[in-house]
DNA sequence: CTGAAAGCGCTAACAC
DNA sequence: GTGTTAGCGCTTTCAG
């Protein structure tokens, strides 16, 4: 234990050079020099410093992750976003700093720091303070939602518009002309969140264009704030006969308001989600849903994020294009 | 951007081992030398290499965090662990290197190749293979719950058992005599996770003091679960008065399986949670909760890793005393 | 295919 | 109260 690289060259007869390429491989090693350095460093339990390695090669083999650590929204999601970083950047022979939102400061202090090589940050707002911050570090960063001026920056997300548009396409085909999108909470609203704003306009924008009938209502995370929700959509458009809920911590509390107001799903009301396939399945009634692939966006933000590190390839927004599962909570309109 | 040590000293005409003990403060400076220094670190935006200093003095102001991200579990229970390591952290000048339970190895991977100061690992069970390999490692390490020998490990948790004893207090003054446990999933169990066994102890121990029947059942974190549970209660103890319940997820079923038995809450069966306050809150009935302070114990368990670190204090185990909150669901049985 | 040696940027004796 | 300097452990030219 504690070993260096010099341990190992002396244990091995060889230069610490030697031992060095033998780890990189950046530089051909005859079979049995390699075969004698392997063993050396099986044998004293070598393992390279960190800080040794970061200091002479300028890269840290780690990636800072910034994620909205906040209770209040669908934790379950964020959940996965991170064990898809997380993964995705032990596949690269990376570890994840992580950070939480409310620590601006804290990508500057890690990049600056030279702590880490790279920079991936959740929940991006169209006007995301973070933003020019993190165009002007000297590594790269990718940002996980879209903001109005991504200012060079690499973005992932899904098609939050795409998927509006498909809900309603969806729906309308199944004969739905009056449909409504309960949304995000108020809170995510006002903070311009980038997907909860792009949902509502591929929503809106393919109610109006098909010609129906689509009203929007934001959603708070709560039982009390589903149930309200639910009554300001029935005063609106009393005859609603489907529903799209973008907001995985309202679903069920969506689903038990509309029972208890009487509306059976989907004889009376059809619901379509967006959310991650799991939790669309584990409700009462399995539920059609257009799936959120955080896992998946996750693990593409850490191969963006690498590419620029390894290959400096230019930035790029990547827009996931949204898929839709059908189960049993949407079906075509009574009468 | 990008300066060193020297372009510090330099610019302020001092010796770099004059900026570098302004930084640390670890000896005497005299006013103007150390605002001459200290301006110069601000007009160059000079930040320290973290890589450089954790080669020079073998400390990395980082520490490993080692959390169960699977999504079957109490995910905002996590989340909140998380948020109090993450900033108690900071509150030390230290980062948070986030690693997942499925990745054994890789505590030894950072603890041995110097990334980390100290370790912090969440979700102990009773003989977790974790424990002795943590042992061995040169930093110390903190569990967050109790496996059945801490090989010399510093341990802090909430005190499940006194949990489970102040449960059934409760109930039993309030005159309850057939008291149910809803615990956790089987496979929570059948992991021997050590916060589930020690409240089913203090539960078992204490009905069985107080001479009232007290029975236990695990439950799945599901709707499905949730019900077969309290069907199975209701099965083995049919006039049960009062119900304990440890699953945060289950919770909301639970209170939904019992309504649809034709159990009313509070008047016919009372309910005792175990979880964090918001969600005891959040229930359609302001739920009598035992507090599980997750963001207090994270905060504790870096405290301890810190001390350890700096003052290379022994290691202890510290049990935090459950605290009982009455609300709406706990009142005397019927009758 | 392998070695020697010059740093990488910082800390912490050791001087004065 | 301040300066000099020898490492910390590794990568990577430059030589062979």
């Amino acid at each position: 234990m504690a070993s260096t690289i010099d341990d190992v060259a002396r244990a091995a007869g060889v230069s610490t050079s030697t031992v060095s390429y033998v780890l990189s491989g950046k530089r051909p090693i005859s079979a049995p020099t390699r075969q004698r350095v392997e063993r050396a460093i099986r044998d004293l339990g070598y393992r390279p410093h960190a800080g040794a390695r970061a200091l002479a090669s300028s890269r840290t083999n780690v990636l800072a992750l910034m994620a909205p650590l906040r209770v209040d929204v669908n934790v379950s999601v964020i959940m996965q976003f991170v064990t898809g970083v997380v993964t995705a950047a032990r596949t690269y022979d990376h570890d994840v700093l992580l950070l939480t939102a409310d620590e601006i400061a804290g990508m500057e202090r890690v990049a600056t720091g030279s702590m880490v090589d790279a920079l991936v940050m959740m929940d991006i707002e169209a006007d995301d303070p973070r933003v020019p911050v993190l165009a002007r570090l000297s590594q790269p960063a990718v940002l996980i939602g879209l903001p109005r001026d991504p200012e060079g920056l690499s973005c992932v997300d899904l098609d939050f518009d795409a998927a509006g548009r498909l809900a309603v396409r969806h729906l309308t085909r199944l004969g739905h002309r009056q449909v409504a999108l309960v949304g995000s909470p108020r809170a995510v609203l006002e903070r311009h969140t980038s997907y909860a704003e792009r949902m509502i306009r591929g929503f809106t924008q393919a109610t109006s264009d098909a010609g129906v009938e689509g009203i929007v209502e934001p959603c708070e995370s709560s039982m009390v704030g589903a149930v309200d929700a639910i009554d300001r959509v029935l005063a609106r458009q009393p005859d609603v006969t489907a529903l799209v809920v973008h907001n995985e911590v309202a679903l069920p509390w969506v689903l038990a308001a509309l029972r208890e107001r009487g509306r059976r799903v989907p004889d009376d009301v059809s619901v379509l989600a967006v959310c991650p396939p799991d939790v669309a399945v584990g409700q009462p009634l399995p539920l059609t849903s257009i799936d959120i692939p955080a896992h998946t966006i996750g693990t593409v933000a850490v191969e963006m994020a690498m590419a620029r590190v390894e290959k400096s390839a230019p930035a790029e927004t990547r827009l996931l294009t949204p898929q839709l599962v059908e189960r049993a909570s949407t079906v075509p309109p009574a009468r």
